[in-house]
DNA sequence: CTGAGTTACTTTAGGCCTAATCTATTCAGG
DNA sequence: CCTGAATAGATTAGGCCTAAAGTAACTCAG
């Protein structure tokens, strides 16, 4: 739980220059759905870069780890390593590597699952549990923070059509 | 340049259940930013995890190699290593590793710059310009597919309302 | 002209992620 | 009951990414 360090002028964060990113080379006769999700990549990073940031200085901790707390947090009863692999989007071995270092540091345990000797439960741990109700007050504070210069209409609207683009996507892929 | 292999059974791919990702946790009392922001991210990872697994079958290369040679596409005069980290929004020692093994393949070049001794110009070779054309062809033609189910209008809605959702965040970050 | 500060790039250590492979267990058909 | 296939999870090799520190070159005030 370091507290940030302010950054000095040689290591200046050089990547956010509003007029020069991916997008900004994109030439007209790109077609509209190229631009549109060099648009929507552009848009994740923003936001996904900050978070991490914020989460490695203000909790020395990672997106990752969150995340993986955060659906144990919705699942009290815990949740095999397969399920979380579904959940987080990520590979099974993944989900070990990322696991095995929560478990280090007491903030989950796997538990056996008496029906099959192959699996086990992950569960938050008491002072997982803790922890992470404390970080996702913050997070979500963040969150509100960076999308507040948005219209509540707007708000919403994107939240709609980003659902059917879900969709649409869901039926396209592979 | 391998072919897609069928995959076998046993290594299914089980991280596409329409029903069960990061977001279908949301709580009903969750903030509508942080709803907005989760399934934003789901939305990135579909499209993004879909282009790689086929970039890597198709053309045996990577998402970052493909979008680095995509900047020197656009600039045909070539981009100094700390221009190639504005416009791909990563770190500059990053860039190094990716433009490494690049320049090993032959497709692009290190020309000194004559200004400034410490910094030069990458471009893409004649090599790497006939593989990229290739590439993004294909790669136009699969995100269009992707995004193939969003009628068009709601297509330049969602660009426009993610136009001011980015311009609001680079407000709001940092 | 000199030296402090800045900039361009590289390197290093460490974490995330994937595909592929491995072990142990479970399951299903004969 | 056996045996082959499928599943749960771990492991490995390799690539991406970051922050931090290192090197070399540039800049400019004194």
């Amino acid at each position: 739980m370091q507290q940030p360090v302010p950054r000095q002028a040689h290591l200046r964060d050089t990547r956010r220059d509003p007029h020069l990113d991916r997008e900004t080379a994109s030439r007209t006769d790109d077609h509209h759905a190229l631009r549109l999700w060099l648009r929507l990549l552009t848009c994740t990073q923003l936001i996904e870069r900050e978070v991490r940031a914020r989460l490695r200085q203000r909790f020395d901790t990672t997106l990752p780890r969150f995340d993986l707390m955060s659906q144990l947090w919705r699942y009290p009863e815990g949740l095999k390593m397969n399920e979380l692999s579904r959940h987080l989007m990520v590979t099974g071995g993944n989900i070990t590597g990322i696991v095995d270092p929560l478990e280090k540091a007491g903030l989950v345990e796997r538990t056996p699952e008496p029906a099959d000797r192959r699996a086990y439960r992950v569960r938050l741990t008491r002072a997982g549990r803790k922890a992470f109700a404390e970080m996702a007050r913050t997070h979500e504070e963040w969150i509100v923070e960076l999308l507040a210069g948005l219209p509540r209409r707007e708000h919403t609207e994107i939240y709609k059509l980003l659902g059917k683009m879900k969709q649409v996507t869901m039926e396209a892929g592979s």
